[in-house]
DNA sequence: CGATGGTGATGAATGGTATTTATTAGGACA
DNA sequence: TGTCCTAATAAATACCATTCATCACCATCG
């Protein structure tokens, strides 16, 4: 056995999947600890037990590394979330079932939740990325609910089901900043009823016979609402504000 | 005249605040070209007609640079929203507004905007800067506009003023961020009537008063007043009262 | 059993960029 | 007109992501 001899530099050979989970493990590790940009190539590989160079052959660069552990974070949320949800039925409970698992993702992982709202969805190539496709399969589950609530008579018809996601999950963001920030807490059983309330009201049916008066107001008020529009806020292009 | 000499260096010497608002619109057309990570000091210096190091003569550091010229434009905004508003009469108008001029906003400056989602307002320091006050009056209206409904009897007295804030202005932001990544485009006065209808259906109160006809004619009679006031029948400030 | 080629791993460069600093020029004021 | 103060400069520094020339381990073959 050669005695450790400076000059003999030391090299441990792994398997490669091996390698990639730790360098995937402890780049986790840092991202969370530091936020992408104070994440040091140095530091994640200091942690994996390798030398900076050798992250390189696996990741392309900082950013691959970066989508790949949220990659693999929100493929296991997903997976734990998807046949919990087949149980569950009826408008209502089906959106504050989601409303509530996903903010008690944002609870359990905020650091995460974080990177993935700051730094990879603004990327102008995260369309046609995989996390994606991930997260529209994950608020897609919201809007097939709609549709469905629809169909059968509960929820309102005019409503549009996308608009009904991001009024949702824009909802859910705007909310928890001040927590991902490291502000204060909040409690997700609580504030998921809060949301569904919120928001179920503004789409349960009401059976109200909805008289003929009532729509022919109701379009009056709108006329009315576009007219003092124009006329209140822009004379620089008031002709879009009357679409008619 | 010295003639031009290479030894000799050129100085040219400004008032400190001509200076400094050159380098901040230099700045804003690099940030917003650019975005904040690929905006180099060089080139700042470079449209600004300085040299980089006279650049820390002003600003303390490339983040600072960023919020004070985020600061600027979101104070000129502002200044050119309030009075307007203060015209705007009834929670539903009242509310389109707030969503058709937060979102004509994204509309124009879509860069800036951009920034101040994804730079600014993540930061850990966020709360306890100017804009995050200057953000809080800009969303409070929405707050007051709620308050006053409730107090009014217009909208439902169990909802929570500030989640209907972070409900607009998440959905705003959600329904948005394709756009904000140069995908697409929006109308903002369509998308302004269907996310105000969509909230306000969920904020509106339900239980009709014994005669439907009652309430249909109340409505028709705001709705008047309303576009008298708009039409400048009753101008200055008729808003802060919410007659009713 | 020894040589050898392929490749995982290394750590020392490289390059780009924010920030700092020593030095100079212009003007105010005496 | 001389002197000091400070804006402005340009070069130097520091910090990191990324690259690259080189090395050491293993398998395979002679």
């Amino acid at each position: 056995m050669p005695p450790r001899n400076a000059l003999k530099r030391q090299v441990n050979r792994l398997p490669p999947e091996r390698r990639i989970s730790d360098i995937m493990a402890a780049a986790k590790e840092v991202f969370v600890e530091k936020g992408y940009n104070d994440a040091l190539i140095t530091d994640i590989a200091l942690r994996a037990g390798v030398v900076e160079g050798s992250i390189y052959r696996f990741f392309a660069n900082k950013r691959e590394l970066l989508v790949k552990v949220v990659e693999h974070w929100f493929e296991e949320m997903l997976r734990d979330d998807a046949e919990q949800f087949a149980a569950v039925c009826g408008s209502w409970n089906q959106i504050r079932f989601i409303v509530y698992t996903h903010l008690t993702s944002i609870h359990r992982d905020p650091a995460l939740s974080r990177l993935m709202f700051q730094e990879i969805r603004p990327a102008p190539d995260y369309r046609g990325s995989h996390l994606f496709e991930l997260n529209r399969a994950y608020t897609n589950r919201l809007v097939d609910v709609v549709k469905v609530g629809i169909a059968a008579g509960d929820l309102r018809p005019e409503t549009s089901p996308s608009l009904v996601r991001d009024l949702v999950f824009g909802c859910i963001e705007h909310r928890t900043w001040a927590f991902l920030r490291g502000e204060g807490d909040f409690d997700p059983a609580e504030l998921a009823d809060a949301i569904t309330n919120l928001v179920h009201h503004g789409l349960a049916l009401d059976d109200e016979p909805a008289s003929p008066i009532e729509s022919v107001v109701a379009r009056l008020e709108t006329a009315t609402a576009r007219l003092e529009a124009a006329a209140g806020i822009a004379p620089t292009k008031p002709s879009s504000a009357l679409p008619r």
